[in-house]
DNA sequence: AAACGATATTGACAAACATCAATATGCTAA
DNA sequence: TTAGCATATTGATGTTTGTCAATATCGTTT
């Protein structure tokens, strides 16, 4: 790293030198933990899609026994990216019999996506 | 899965019937994949903080050199998450001297964010 | 040219993850 | 109460990921 004293060694291409300011970071260590736990719920594409049919449900929920077939993967591993949706406050859920029903979290899509200015 | 002619078997706790309507998938395949890939690029602690770093950059850019100290960890390391930064299209890279100096890419943020909605 | 400094790449390793088969749990219907 | 179905959990496996030491690359300076 250049030091930050660095008087006026200016080369051809630059006007500017790094100073290595220890400026704060503006997103705290904890703060970006958080943020990143709900973007690694995000990152996978069967949970995209999963996300994608819930949100758009006409009736604003669907029975995770309709999500297994268009998915196309197993109802174990359907399951298992609905709890991390899930836990990531992305879906809620809830059990009426033998189903269980999800539906989408859009005001934590907004908080999510307004931390990305 | 329920079969989609069950005509009324409502019991005490249910009104509707899950009825395995194959609807479309809003969201494409590929085009899942792809956001995922941008996800995958925020999904990351480290990685957030150097985006949160950069973006907050008074010149709106900050040498690579400046960035190893504050995140606390290895140069390399750093370097190595730069670079899945920028492969996301999240932030441009300028080489100008001995230095790299790296841009927030807002519109891109701004896309993605609208996304999530 | 040779030495130095900033950045990128490689290789290795442990931890986390996606996936499925098998199994468990819990509700409903006969 | 027993049978059957929807959902969740467990265990196992191959893949991806974050990290660092070592090394390579490429400007700059002497």
């Amino acid at each position: 790293m250049a030091t930050k004293s660095v008087k006026s060694t200016k080369s051809k291409s630059e006007t500017k030198v790094c100073c290595g300011t220890a400026r704060d970071i503006p997103l705290s260590e904890s703060d970006a933990a958080g943020l990143a736990l709900v973007f690694a719920a995000l990152s996978d594409p069967v949970r995209l899609r999963l996300l994608s049919i819930i949100s758009s449900a006409p009736d604003g929920e669907v029975c995770a026994c309709d999500l297994v077939t268009p998915i196309g993967k197993s109802q174990p591993t359907v399951s298992h990216h609905l709890r991390i949706l899930f836990e990531a406050g992305l879906v809620e859920r809830e059990k009426r019999g033998v189903w269980v029903w999800y539906r989408a979290v859009p005001e934590r899509l907004d908080a999510v996506a307004s931390r990305l200015r």
